[in-house]
DNA sequence: AAAACCAACGCAAACGTTTGCGGATAAAAC
DNA sequence: GTTTTATCCGCAAACGTTTGCGTTGGTTTT
């Protein structure tokens, strides 16, 4: 029943020839004549000879496997995401290897060294938002391996970057809502030391001042889950009662907020109007559907998927860039 | 600013020393003397020394890596199952490579390829719907790779199986709409060929069995996605004319239904009920809340890589076996 | 017929580890 | 003062590849 994998040297000892033929005749070198290339092919694949990785990649030093850190591959836009990245390096025979920082700065951490000692060829990542120190990121650059950030960047590690227009897709979606009518809009912020919250909040005053409605400090809550919509409930409702508008910096966020509204008596979008981030599966499915901003995922990884392997390439050798995805505003009822 | 990573022999060469000396050293190995290991180690933390996970997985014939293949991680039951094997492996100090197929089943066999030239010391699976052929998992078997099928498993392959227990989810939930007085239930099934879908009709005809309702074939709908359910809306809106209730196979599906449903007047539960199954949290977003079966990804993933790891350490000699997860209905407002 | 050449293949080192075995030094036993 | 024993360490092979260079034969030049 056991019959282990087979390797070079031993189609090499079968058909007595060196292991250097062997290996020059399955990748069709000219110094090879026809016949032996045949025969040699011909035996690798009655006996399924498949190449071992790992000897390839000590071998070159090269293991052509990336490595990818998000925060939670349970929301819908990281592994949407994740799908992006792997549609794109399976393509061009790259492996992905996925880890979870789960928010926490330490697993992140760990992540990086395990993914360094796999010798990973280049890093792509979503920075959890309880990091503050970058110092296992900058090791990486200083030891030349290349990272793109995604989504979530941070200004102190100098890469490549592909994010989404966040400041336009916040200044949108509040714009919406002003013209709507809305006048006191609550905001749910995101952590402020990540571009993702900082943007969407910047976005949030910008369209505010662009109305001539001045930012009240005490409208803006630094709330980003359900659970912390949980927490602050009691908060949020008295909030609620001088509002006329929910601007979440996600869409969890934002339908957590509706629920609760909700289960106190409030009408929406009537009473008081909510929008969200990300254009999340659960924005359609809701009720009332969620306005939101379209946030591509898929695209996005496929994108950093792209620089990172051009890099890898050595095709790339120009300064970092930072591409970033335009943001569409997506009305639906909710607001 | 480029500053490769060192090994052991760096190590060696700069301290004057043996390669073998530092490597027992840095395992604190008794024949090497306590002040050379302090130093060695003290070295090796000063310049950051790693272990090659390449060359030890070349020279240990063991990689400590496991692969797992999903379908679509994008769906919350499978990125939650994902999790769960995270969870556990990273603890024990295995790594996971994640591989999507799409649901395709070349797709599948070149992920399973790609995965054994990585040498993973075994697979987590949960098999595609187009997959009717197994070779590629026999293959697996016959050079004594374990692997573990999650949720989604076939009979052609002997191996470990963690499932949850489908039949009695379908039946409780058929059942529970039965009592309400449901006597016409449309069935929406998945692929008969996998156990999921299989034990999921088995269970709803139980229900009914049980309940001395007559079986009507013309009520039982291959139907498993929003897509499929968009593409048989008006046989789906024909058939719902005659019936008191539907269960469909997953939630995403029933989710769909009672869309349909509800855009064409249709109230709901009082008209009809609709029940899904695998608790989504779009199940609870949802408006009515849906009622459905819990299945629990993320233990479901932790329990499978437990039962992998034991097999891998030697531990587990026996015969294979099958871990069912008890279901457990979730009786919400849709039915 | 010696020199030069070419096609086809083998040798051996290297990638970074681990590990069995043997070697050196020194202390302990006789 | 020789032998034993213990302690500490180095040598070298091996894991599966790739690749520069060397080695065969045999064919073409002059």
């Amino acid at each position: 029943m056991k019959s282990p994998q087979v390797s070079i040297s031993d189609i090499a000892r079968d058909l007595g020839v060196a292991p250097s033929t062997v290996s020059r005749a399955l990748k069709n070198h000219p110094e090879i004549s026809r016949d032996t290339c045949l025969r040699i092919q011909e035996y690798a694949r009655k006996v399924n000879y498949r190449p071992n990785a790992l000897a390839l990649g000590l071998k070159q030093q090269k293991s052509f496997t990336i490595g990818v850190i998000i925060p939670e591959i349970v929301h819908h836009f990281f592994s949407s995401v994740i799908s992006g990245i792997e549609d794109l390096a399976y393509g061009k025979g790259y492996r992905v290897i996925i880890c979870q920082s789960n928010e926490d700065y330490h697993r992140e951490v760990i992540n990086v060294e395990a993914l360094s000692d796999h010798r990973v060829d280049g890093f792509l990542v979503s920075i959890s938002k309880s990091t503050r120190d970058n110092k296992h990121f900058l090791n990486l650059s200083e030891q030349g391996i290349p990272i793109v950030f995604m989504d979530r960047a941070t200004p102190e590690v100098d890469s490549d970057r592909v994010l989404t227009n966040d400041f336009e897709g916040a200044r949108l979606v509040v714009s919406h809502l002003l013209k709507r009518g809305c006048r006191n809009i609550i905001h749910l912020a995101g952590p402020q030391h990540l571009s993702v919250g900082r943007e969407r909040y910047l976005g949030y005053a910008e369209a505010l001042k662009e109305a001539g409605v001045p930012l009240q400090d005490e409208l803006v809550l630094k709330c980003d889950t359900p659970a912390r919509v949980a927490q602050h409930s009691a908060k949020l409702l008295n909030l609620a009662t001088g509002a006329d508008a929910i601007f979440a910096v996600n869409d969890f966020t934002a339908v957590a907020a509706m629920r609760l509204l909700q289960d106190h008596g409030y009408i929406i979008p009537d009473q008081i109007a909510v929008a969200g981030f990300g254009d999340d599966p659960i924005a359609t499915v809701v009720r009332p559907s969620l306005t939101t901003v379209e946030q591509r995922g898929y695209d996005i990884g496929k994108e950093a998927a792209r620089i990172l392997l051009n890099r890898l390439s050595g095709e790339t050798e120009e300064d970092f860039k930072t591409k970033i995805f335009p943001a569409f505003l997506k009305v639906r009822d909710s607001g």
